[in-house]
DNA sequence: ATCGGCTCGCGCAA
DNA sequence: TGCGCGAAGCCGAT
């Protein structure tokens, strides 16, 4: 188990369910905590720990042992499966995720699986090659939309699961298993998102009633309306499985039901083809060759104001609107959909060159979304840069790259409204600090 | 308040 | 080869 986290609605699983249950042997399961994955803190190891805990327990109810390592996988693994006959894992698409399983692969003797589970149409099965936008990746999607929205059966192991030695990580006491773990600590767990499946089903739940009929319209780019699903971090690390959300929204008789699809399914798996297919998703070379030359001729354009890394992390820039974004970011781990789309465009503006732009946007977006360092994450950012996109009228800095201004939050919402209440939401922060102290 | 212009490449139809 | 079209844009004209 590596990115579907969970125990229920899980490919993965099912399959190596139904294949020991055919060889009547016993199952196994492993999930190994990698403690220095690139860009990942207490933050994220916090969130992920929340959900693996919950996962362990639903595992064990069903007769499964979840057991969790700490270490690379291509040294954790291969010691499980020296008896096994056969491994079957959840799909990856990251750079570290293929090497993680291509490295277990050739460490083992017995075959092994990859099983898709955290999509809904199979990257490969939707495209055959990177894609340039939406509009052509869509209808792939849509004709075989039907093939794949279908239920996933749950069943039992028969033989009782191994009872090996081994030396799992005991999540009884997270803070204690945390504390125990040599990850980065330079972020602190969010104090508004809670990972886990429960938590993860309660935000589904919650959208679907009362959030659901507004998607799509006006009131979705308002952050000041609770109007999002929140689940993008329950996705990133498979808590949650899309086809089970896809499967619920598509029972619910709302006018958002479109709209919120269009945003699971497609622009997230259009995501999911971004990082698949260009080896380059993490940088500027990722980016279409009309907007590379756009931006590079560009480069050189004065920069009305410019701002150091630091400057930025610590929310110090003269637009107030940015710095509260920043602040909302650090403060609870997720920046609401639109509010990301500004905070992207205005570092493109306010540094000395696209190139930088992008690694600044993308270091921060991976340090403080707890989304972060999703295939999402990676195409949110090359959006701002124009992935995905088209030309618009030419500007000095951002060439033909589509350009956002705070006219735009104003015409949209109450933008002051909301920079009180991240203002607010600091404060409140602060003072719960001071009085546990 | 609404509308066209801006501008490029993809993929389908002819 | 022609043509329609595309994540949330802005901006100026009407």
């Amino acid at each position: 188990m590596q990115s579907a986290q969970r125990a229920q609605c899980n490919h993965a699983l099912e399959y190596a369910i139904r294949l020991a249950n055919e060889r009547q042997k016993p199952l196994l399961a492993a999930f190994s905590v990698v403690s220095d994955f690139p860009e990942a803190n207490l933050r994220h190891y916090t969130f992920m720990l929340e959900g693996l805990k919950e996962t362990q327990a639903a595992l064990a109810e069903r007769g499964i042992k979840l057991v969790i390592l700490n270490g690379p996988p291509k040294e954790t693994i291969p010691p499980l499966a020296k008896k096994a006959d056969l491994l079957v894992t959840d799909e990856g698409y990251l750079r570290i995720q293929r090497k993680w399983r291509k490295d277990v692969a050739a460490a083992i003797d017995c075959p092994m699986y990859e099983v898709t589970t955290n999509m809904i149409v199979p990257v490969e099965a939707a495209s055959d090659k990177e894609n340039f936008s939406a509009g052509t990746l869509r209808p792939r999607i849509s004709r075989q939309l039907k093939k794949y929205l279908v239920p996933l059966k749950e069943s039992r192991p028969v033989c009782s699961s191994l009872d090996l030695r081994f030396k799992s990580i005991d999540l009884s006491d997270i803070g204690k298993a945390l504390k125990k773990l040599p990850i980065d600590r330079s972020v602190g767990p969010s104090p508004f998102y809670t990972g886990g499946s429960e938590e993860a089903n309660r935000c589904l739940a919650d959208f679907i009633r009362s959030k659901l009929d507004d998607y799509g319209t006006k009131k979705q780019q308002d952050p000041l309306q609770d109007c999002q699903s929140n689940l993008s971090p329950y996705l990133h690390f498979g808590q949650i499985s899309p086809l089970y959300i896809a499967l619920e929204v598509n029972e619910a008789q709302s006018p958002g039901k479109g709209a919120f699809l269009e945003q699971l399914i497609v622009r997230r798996e259009l995501s999911f083809n971004f990082v698949y297919y260009n080896p380059a998703y993490d940088s500027y070379k990722s980016l279409p060759h009309w907007a590379l030359r756009t931006l590079n001729l560009h480069a050189r354009d004065k920069r009305e104001q410019t701002y150091s890394l630091e400057q930025l992390e610590n929310a110090r820039t003269y637009d107030p609107y940015w710095n509260a974004a920043q602040k909302e970011m650090v403060l609870t781990g997720k920046l609401h959909n639109y509010m990301r789309m500004y905070w992207g465009k205005k570092i493109i503006e306010w540094t000395r060159s696209p190139k930088e732009a992008f690694r600044i946007a993308l270091y921060l977006n991976n340090k403080y979304e707890l989304d972060g360092r999703d295939p999402n994450g990676f195409a949110g950012i090359a959006w701002c840069f124009g992935k995905h996109d088209r030309p618009w009228a030419q500007r000095p800095v951002f060439g033909k790259i589509r350009y956002m201004n705070a006219a735009g939050l104003k015409r949209k919402f109450d933008v002051d409204a909301w920079v009180r209440k991240i203002e607010q939401l600091g404060h409140n922060l602060e003072c719960e600090r001071n009085q546990t102290r």
